[in-house]
RNA sequence: GCCCCCAUCGACUAGCGGCCCAGGUCACGGCCCUUUCAAGGCCGUAGCGCGGGUUCGAAUCCCGCUGGGGGCACCA
């Protein structure tokens, strides 16, 4: 029988990292054994829900190409069976009315305890499981109740999750058991820690899908490197598209321990996946990501730029800063530009004669001039980079010359060899 | 305080008793390439938390300790 499960965030705010971790592993495992994948939203607690944030969560996922099957569900609209089912209890015994309140009776001897998908055994004494609350006095019901019977409404066989909630299990168990409900499997997955140790969180950096994207890291490198906190396929294979994922994901090779987020190794595996696109695929991504983040350039310009760009930035988010030279005015510092006056003003000169007025041509140009005036390639192409680029460091430079059109690489010149002066 | 979980290089991990004086990747250091920055190539530094067992043999199994994390709500 194929395993369904769930992903079930609250909409409390922006989908944190550890959410998309849970719903990957989530979704991977039901791809893989061709189960169901679906989305629940845990809004029974209406004083924290952020009116935005069920459509962020699911723009979020499906920005990441986490797909779920059937429509969205919503806690709130099981309150009332899940009231019926309290009040079953209560008439079957297993639960009790306290101030209001229906509370579920917990056995006070023995233990509880459930086969881990991924951390086997787990036993939890039942002295310290107390009578819960299933449904408050104003008549809503907890989340330790409605998740468990949700699950159980739902046909939820694996409850894949994370490590947070092993202590709820057993209270969860126990519910199902009193309800005559069958027990689905748990996995509990560590959570992702910060560098230092703790819950990843915002002051360590970006911590929500959306800040991600924003930063422009593409979505299968996110993917690849979320699918490796915690999960490995042998000694040395890193590189997953998400097919490869799906077909060699299981829960066995799911490892317990927490595992530290590392920013910089997210960033070397986007750069790897920006870099293995080909050059069309990479300027569709490129274009795509600066429409979306509201960018108002040229697009064909953006488009020819792309390839100077692919090999030299890992993430999409350092294009406006390392090409935006290309649409808007440059102000290079006054110290790049210092004492080079002349040869800025020889650069325009010899540029000002070049035709076609295409890269291999300007970099003989200015190699041949370079040559003329006894300097180093380094120490006449340095200036002339901030002089056209604003910066002493860019996309190559006759590249960047050629893109920019004769006028105004002219007129860039002039003017920093003005400044320099 | 009580309960639960976790424990291999700085980080992610491979290792499920001999193939390991521990392998891969990121980061870090050096060299090469080079118009900057990257990318790339080559080389290198670096780890089984501690103590007891079990065994001919332990990173691998067991126990304890230590350390870290999570949970003990009419929050989710």
């Amino acid at each position: 029988m194929p395993p369904i499960v769930r992903f079930a965030p609250s909409p409390t705010g922006l989908l944190h990292i550890g959410g998309v971790h849970t719903a990957l592993f989530n979704w991977l495992y039901a791809r893989h054994e061709a189960g169901e994948f679906r989305l629940r939203i845990e809004n029974t607690d209406t004083s924290r829900e952020v009116a935005e944030a069920t459509e962020q969560i699911q723009e979020s996922l499906r920005w990441l190409g986490l797909d779920w099957d059937g429509p969205t569900t919503f806690q709130l609209d099981r309150m009332q069976r899940c009231k019926e089912e309290a009040r079953r209890l209560v008439d079957e015994g297993k639960a009790y009315e306290d101030v209001g309140a229906i509370r579920i009776r917990m056995p006070d001897e023995g233990s509880t305890g459930w086969d881990d998908l991924i951390r086997g055994r787990i036993e939890y004494p039942n002295e310290k499981l107390e009578d819960l609350v299933a449904v408050r006095a104003d008549g809503r019901p907890t989340y330790n109740f409605a998740s468990p019977v949700e699950d159980w409404l739902d046909g939820i066989t694996h409850v894949i999750r994370g490590e947070d909630h092993i202590s709820n299990t057993p209270k969860q168990i126990r519910i199902l058991q009193a309800l005559g409900a069958s027990l689905p499997r748990y996995g509990h997955l560590a959570n992702i820690l910060g560098p230092d140790g703790r819950k990843l969180s915002k002051r360590h950096g970006a911590v929500s899908a959306e800040e991600f994207r924003k930063q422009g890291y593409y979505a299968p490198a996110l993917l690849n490197y979320l699918a490796l906190l915690g999960w490995s396929y042998d000694d040395r294979r890193e590189l997953f598209t998400r097919e490869e994922l799906v077909e060699l994901f299981t829960l066995e090779r799911v490892g317990a321990s927490p595992a530290v987020f590392d920013y910089q190794k997210l960033t070397h595996l986007n750069g790897v996946y920006l870099r293995s696109l080909s050059p069309a695929e990479y300027a569709g991504v490129l274009a795509g990501y600066l429409r979306e983040q509201g960018y108002e350039w040229n697009e064909e310009l953006v488009r020819r730029a792309a390839p100077l760009v692919q090999e030299k930035i890992a993430t999409l988010g350092e294009f406006p800063s390392f090409a935006g030279f290309l649409f808007e005015p440059v102000e290079p510092a006054r110290e790049l530009l210092d004492g080079s006056a002349p040869l800025l003003s020889d650069a325009r000169e010899a540029l000002g004669g070049v035709d076609p007025f295409e890269a291999g041509q300007i970099e003989a140009t200015l190699r041949g001039l370079a040559e003329r005036l006894g300097l180093k390639p380094r120490q006449a192409f340095q200036p002339i980079r901030a002089a056209v680029t604003g910066s002493n460091v860019s996309p190559g430079l006759f590249e960047s010359i050629e893109l920019l059109g004769r006028e105004e690489t002219l007129a860039r010149l002039a003017r920093a060899a003005a400044a320099a002066a």
